[in-house]
DNA sequence: CTGTTAGCGCGTTCAG
DNA sequence: CTGAACGCGCTAACAG
């Protein structure tokens, strides 16, 4: 009988024999004092021998929003997002709201019309990691925005969540400077994304280095970094000692490639990541990396998103990261 | 400005200079030969530069319906679902519909309530890979329901799309059996998670077998399968030569433990997995696995809701799978 | 303690 | 060809 219209809450009122007001009441549970504990339970029992679900569209129109919150990620495939919107659900679920995730169908691009396509009536917007063009076209929506890994000092968004990208790029490359590998003998695997977040890896290690290291930039998938890596090793001159990496899948595809070329990690090569993603402890050697807090960013976001819904002065936040030393780095074999 | 309130058609009707029934049937593109062009371009004019969007609460509330679905999904953090995603996605895109992701939060457990905490108001539910039980919980909610990869003699749901899993786990066994290992010597490293899918795995292997393989059971996690490889090794016995995996992930994991005993892969075992995830090509070897097409299951599921929401008689469907044979198998080192 | 009333913003009649 | 009027289902005021 799944075909049976759906009972309104009128039906649950004709049942019980009282007014719909009464029903919301009690079914919102705001009627402590205000109905009698018999007549809220007529009405409950109403409610649910009829199988009453009130109609989300209506009670949306009647409030004016929805307790919804719309988390746009560039990308679905990575265990990154996965993570911020865990955390970002969970502090939404504390406060009776729900995420409704939206991964940007072009990468990084300008998110094409979220509030279309992500059909559901928002009361805000979070994004994750995205260019600033992209940023426009969400800013657009005259919703409350909260920007998450993303420039600080971009104007728009209510709020930020940032992590210490390059505190942690600065963190890796000493590690690895620390080994013994001279500067001149790293070089850097980029993340051919054009955000925020991958700039200041790219600064943050040139800075440390004192000198911009030889670039290969690639997409973040393994065979795309593995054909990268390649470029790299075409180079005139000596292989790298080092390859510094902006994200732990771009490491892994490095090391496939480098395998591919009779060197040996981190023997011949060390080899550094990005996240500390599960990958990162999968393969093998074990990827040195910075680790990410990702719920943490996106319990963040939904927080300063509630806190800007509710008026109160929402800032930005900076979150550490923390440098993981596993087995692809060592020190260089001629030091 | 991001604090002025919304347009209503109201405000650009009256902007426009004429009246609402008016502007909706401009906006709504149904006003060949009804209003005068000039007018139609004043409207659309007047629209833009409000800046206005429909109040989707308001739509929903008058039409009845959503244009939304929901992909009930048992975890985000995986690529397979992602794909199913993104050719759901793609098919409800088409026809001016959206997705929302919903990731159970009890991982295949029963979903506690979908319909509250996906706040979006829904026209259907596709549920994938979902344990029974979770089933009942969804198909409460009197909206038509498409059920992916799950038992297809399960009763409720209005159609279903399944992949062809036991075809699968037979072509990878003959092929296993073909390298010349002995059904004796082949051990099963399953999900440890009650779902048809893994259910039809363990049976099809069984039957290809003709006997029930040494059985470890493990979550999804690289940690997990390699204490359950562990685990493995440790019976009493010579270890098996061949382990078959119900995942990708998990034959990552093994490999990593059969490693650890200084055992080679595909040397002294051969491993394989399921699904053909990125990783599969990611690790050294490359998995020997079942390629599937994930975002043809969702792409089918998506068009099976949408033909049931047009009264259109919906079926089931069963997608092939495909092996691919890479390094991590071989002939037994003892033929 | 309970019922009546009004209106959220939209799409769709029906009368002009 | 256009505008006024109605109601989707719900909840917040107010009246009894």
């Amino acid at each position: 009988m799944t075909d049976t219209a759906r009972p309104t809450s009128r039906d649950v009122a004709r049942a019980a024999g009282v007014s719909q007001a009464t029903v919301s009441l009690v079914l919102g549970d705001k009627w402590r004092g205000r109905v009698s504990e018999r007549t809220a339970d007529t009405v409950r029992t109403a409610a649910r021998d009829l199988g009453y679900r009130p109609n989300l569209a209506a009670r949306n129109l009647r409030l004016g929003r929805t307790r919804t919150a719309l988390l746009v990620v560039p990308t679905i495939t990575n265990e990154y997002f996965a993570r911020v919107y865990t955390g970002a659900a969970r502090v939404a679920d504390d406060h009776g709201f729900g995420v409704v995730l939206y991964p940007s169908p072009e990468g990084v691009g300008p998110a094409r019309d979220p509030f279309g396509s992500a059909r559901a009536a928002l009361d805000g917007v979070i994004a994750s990691s995205m260019a600033a063009d992209a940023l426009a076209a969400i800013g657009d929506g005259g919703l409350p925005l909260v920007m998450l890994d993303a420039d600080p000092a971009a104007p728009g968004p209510a709020a930020t969540v940032n992590l210490a990208i390059a505190d942690g790029m600065r963190q890796i490359t000493r590690h690895v400077l620390g080994l013994g590998h001279h500067p001149g003998d790293i070089a850097h695997l980029a993340a051919d994304i054009d955000t925020w977040t991958f700039h200041e890896r790219a600064q943050a290690l040139a800075d440390t280095l004192g000198t911009t290291p030889p670039t290969e930039r690639s997409p973040l998938a393994y065979q795309d970094a593995r054909r990268a890596t390649e470029r790299l090793l075409a180079r005139p001159g000596p292989p790298p000692t080092a390859l510094i990496c902006d994200d732990d899948v771009l490491a892994v595809g490095a090391c496939k490639a480098l395998r591919g070329h009779g060197l040996r990690v981190p023997d011949d090569v060390s080899v550094t990541g990005y996240d500390d993603s599960a990958l990162a402890t999968a393969v093998e050697p074990e990827l040195t990396t910075v680790a990410l807090p990702a719920d943490a960013v996106g319990a963040q976001g939904m927080t300063a998103l509630l806190d800007t819904l509710a008026d109160h002065p929402a800032t930005g936040t900076e979150l550490p990261v923390r440098l993981v030393v596993r087995g692809s780095t060592a020190p260089p074999r001629h030091p």
